[in-house]
This record gives structure tokens, sequence and C-alpha cells, in this order.
DNA sequence: GGTGAAAGCACCGAGTT
DNA sequence: AACTCGGTGCTTTCACC
């Protein structure tokens, strides 16, 4: 996991991207008064490295008619396999993303679900699943993302 | 918030591009048997509907040395303003994500970090927010990703 | 590691069915 | 709505710095 060496160029370059990933190189090059070329192998070296792993589409969940989200924190019995549940979990393709974690819970994870209703069926397949001894939900009432850019300037200015 | 219709094409589009948004449209044209002025046409109305807010990349935050993943409950005092204290929040660019919450917690938000000691210091300037009456703690040891287009096909199977 | 030019494609709007 | 088509502009490579 060796970390990658990243210069000034390679941050704006990543700054622009992370924003729109469409972006016309063209225009990348314009901007930081380097050539098109330039900005391409940049791009290309940062993928073969594996800082970029790849490139998605934000929808509008809302929109989709799923607005809602939940945390569930699930509590494993004394005798049950943690990779076996987490497997289980990343099955039920509404858990967005599930974490092994210290404190309270042995597995934390994200819901989406459509409505309260929709959300309670999850969650019961969550508490169906063999070796899970019980489940804590939190439910959003209010999400509020951080802007990508915020974190990657604030790691630039220490790589 | 009305939803938005999408047929199977838009689906299969979105299905595409959600795993990689530089797909040029030709070739996406070719799978679906459409023409490119016809995929093109698709995504500019669900960018103009809101339902494709926009594209990112996906880093390797591991790789840039940012490995520290946490999950911050927060509790308030009964006097403060949720609102105040989710602005100040995030203010902090290492919070990536907050969510006002029922359940245990007030708030609830995501911390991304270098290692324990850099967490540390997160989480003390969460303490640290006027109205903030005290914190907990869940690391993450291991975080297993679902993926975006499970959770989409399954959007579509009901839309 | 960067450039600039050139060839190959993709984008995207206009006009058509 | 979707198609074709053409002008414009983007990507990508390569010889040269």
């Amino acid at each position: 996991m060796a970390k990658f060496r990243l210069d000034e160029t390679d941050h704006q370059i990543l700054d622009i991207l992370i924003d729109n990933t469409r972006t016309p190189f063209t225009d990348i090059a314009k901007k930081l008064n380097i050539s098109a070329g330039t900005v391409h192998v940049r791009v290309k070296k940062m993928e073969e490295a594996g800082i970029i792993i790849g490139s998605s589409l934000t929808l509008d969940y809302k929109k989709l008619g799923y607005a809602f989200i939940a945390y569930v924190g699930v509590f494993l019995q004394k005798t049950s396999q943690t990779k076996f549940v987490l497997e289980r979990i990343n099955q039920i393709p509404f858990v967005t993303v599930a974490h092994v974690t210290t404190g309270k819970f042995n597995i934390f994870c994200k819901v989406r679900a459509k409505n309260t209703e929709h959300a309670k069926q999850i969650i019961f397949l969550l508490d169906d699943i063999e070796g899970v001894y019980r489940t804590e939900t939190m439910i959003s009432l209010e999400e509020s993302l951080n802007d990508k850019k915020r974190l990657m300037h604030s790691i630039f200015k220490e790589l």
C-alpha cells in the first residue's frame, strides 16, 4: 500500500475531474497551461497506479423514489462468524455499505429504501440472517453531504 | 419531488455510465442497438430532469494515506440548535457526511482520517463544537461497499 | 516528463421520417 | 421519439525537445 507521489498538477487535475469526470482534457489543459497530451498521460498514470479507481454518476435517489436512508447497527450472536454475516448483508442490494466496527455494534450498515414500510422489510431481512442477534435502527431525517473537493484539498495539503 | 419516468433504455444507459462515465456514447449505442444521437438526447434529458446530478471520480483513499474510517454519533445538549451544530460539523473537511437521526444519537457522521491519531484530533474538533454534549465513536475495521449497479437494478425493477 | 500536430473518433444539433 | 449526417471539437499517439 505504498503512497503514490502526486504533484500539484495531479492535484489540480483530480480537483477538476472530481467535480465532473467528463470535463474535456483540452479544457483542463487550458486551465493549467499544459498540453492536453500531458493531462491524458497523467490521468492514465493515476489510473494505472490505482489512485483513480473509476468514475461514477451521482444520481438523485429522491427523484427515483428512494428518499429513505437509515443506519442499522447489527449485534451478532457470540458464536457467529462476522465474515459470513457480512457476506449475507452484502447480498441485500438496498444495503449500500457495511462496516465491521469496534464499539457498540459488530456490524454497521447503511440502508437506502423507498419509505418506512420498505425499510422495515429490509431490516427484517437483516434480522433474519443466521447469526444476527438483533439490530438497532437510526433513521436519517436529513442528510448533509460534505464536498468531496474539500476533503481532497485537505488531503493534498499534507501529501 | 415528482418521480421521473425512465424506461428500459434509460436504465441500461445509466447502468453503463454508472460503471464508467467516460464510456463513449457510440459504444453505448452499439450495445443497445440505438443511435448515438439517441443516447445523447436521453442522457441530456436525465440531466435536465435532475436524475443525473453529476459525475465523480472514485479514488483510493487508502493509497492516498487515508485508510481510517470511523462513524461518530453526536449527542446534543437539550438547548442546542441542531442546524447550527450540523453547519459546524460540515466545516470539518474530514467529515464526509452527516445525518440528523432518530434514535440514540442526534447527529451521526462519517469521518475519514489518516490514522487513529488524526481521527482523535477530528473527534476533538467535534466534541468542541458549541452545543455538543458528547460523542461516541465506532471505528471501522473493514469496509465492504455494495455495488451501485445492484441497487440500481433493484430500483429499476420497481419503477 | 513535456510539447504540438495530425489522425481518428466522438459529440451534438439540425433536418428528416 | 428516433434516425442520419456533418461540422466541430476532443482524444490519443508519436516524433521531437
